[in-house]
DNA sequence: TGTTTAGATGAAGAAAGCTTCAGTTTCGGA
DNA sequence: TCCGAAACTGAAGCTTTCTTCATCTAAACA
């Protein structure tokens, strides 16, 4: 009596000869497809199989179940997202903090909005895979990246520059994610995208003065 | 042939009697605590009806279908947290900008966290039911109070306050969501509490200066 | 060319949970 | 006290989708 599905994450078997691999590549596109295309809720294993041009068994040679399939897919996206981010970073070494902020800002925003319907579907499912793990992960290997960037300026934070690139990603996220779920359209993007440059500037601006507190204006 | 369970909302009948009422009301607190007890993927109908003491016809007497139910849970919570922030929002009409930004994200992080839990299990299940609507709704609402405090302050802001209230209010979600999904422990909110104020300050005091664009520091 | 292994197929088993509804109990007014 | 309306009950029907596995085909290899 095998145990009914914990949380395997593994793919069953390892792609050998090419035409596997196609079958993987295949469905993994085929199941963002389904998922844009129809909804999580009518997403089903056969219907993903279907569109790949494979049968559901094939489906089921690579991926223990439903979940790991949806879980890859899901990985597959924020890792390109997570590339992006590290990319910009790391061109940005050295720069000032304005411009780190507002390449930072442009990146992230430019990647996550490009595929936005895609986005808002894997939002919608994160929930029913174990997704927040893989989302912290990515959060971590992101924040990572901006805090080695930030450190990398000649203008020194006052602040621990780990707490200040947590603060700048969340309020990315935040509004990226406010963007995404409302369908905000593409033309409307720019006001924000300079608005949250404006911002990062004003706060990491803030955090190099001497006094971290900020108390009086002018 | 009954059309699935399109988008049905409304409660099927009206407490009229007085045990009703009691009912409505023992479901809706039985739903979050199932919710938060056993997570959404073992959350069934009969459970939550088992567990608010009624059977599950009685549910369904109040409730066309599970997804209005959850929905009704949903609300409930939303409508508390934008209350709460209505609230400080009347409260600080006509103070400073700095105060107003400390009082709004410590009563936010205050009715997000107090009930940390409860909106981590409600953010699960808001992409099963159609909970985007409803959080839009809410964002809304709380949007407008942000932008009628703001504008009631004594310094004026260079940009239009509505803007200035969605970055405002899109990066306190974004930081609370990630608190909430990643499980921080209560202990360590203080310093991102501070740390959000710092940054709402800095953004703010950006606003009221004359050139909005903030090019050269000292 | 014959054999072995990897890969593919898809009908059908099995589980699970939502929702209904015919029948019963409680309430409130006359 | 009696009666109609409001509430409540919960067993069972119904639908849906995941997942398996016995069988077949294609590829690699000798």
């Amino acid at each position: 009596m095998p145990q009914p599905s914990p949380i395997v994450l593994e793919p069953r078997k390892s792609p050998v000869q090419a035409r596997s691999a196609a079958s993987v590549e295949a469905i993994l596109v085929a199941t963002i497809q389904v998922l844009v295309a129809i909804g999580k809720d009518r997403l089903t294993t056969t219907r993903v199989a279907e569109r790949a041009g494979v049968s559901v068994g094939t489906l089921y040679q690579y991926f223990p179940n439903k979940s790991a399939l949806l879980q890859a897919a899901l990985k597959r996206h924020l890792n390109a997202v997570a590339e992006a981010i590290e990319q910009v970073c790391r061109e940005q070494h050295g720069s000032t903090l304005q411009e780190m902020a507002a390449a930072l800002i442009t990146a992230f925003l430019r990647a996550k909005m490009k595929k936005a319907k895609i986005s808002a579907a894997l939002y919608s499912i994160s929930s029913d895979i174990d997704g927040s793990k893989i989302v912290k992960q990515m959060g971590a290997r992101t924040n990572k990246a901006i805090t080695e960037m930030l450190s990398s300026s000649s203008e020194p934070l006052s602040k621990d520059p780990q707490l200040v690139a947590s603060m700048l990603q969340d309020a990315m996220v935040g509004i990226a994610r406010r963007m995404i779920e409302s369908g905000t359209p593409e033309k409307n993007l720019e006001p924000y995208r300079q608005e949250l440059i404006f911002l990062a500037s004003a706060y990491l601006e803030a955090c190099t003065a001497r006094e971290s507190i900020l108390a009086h204006k002018r």
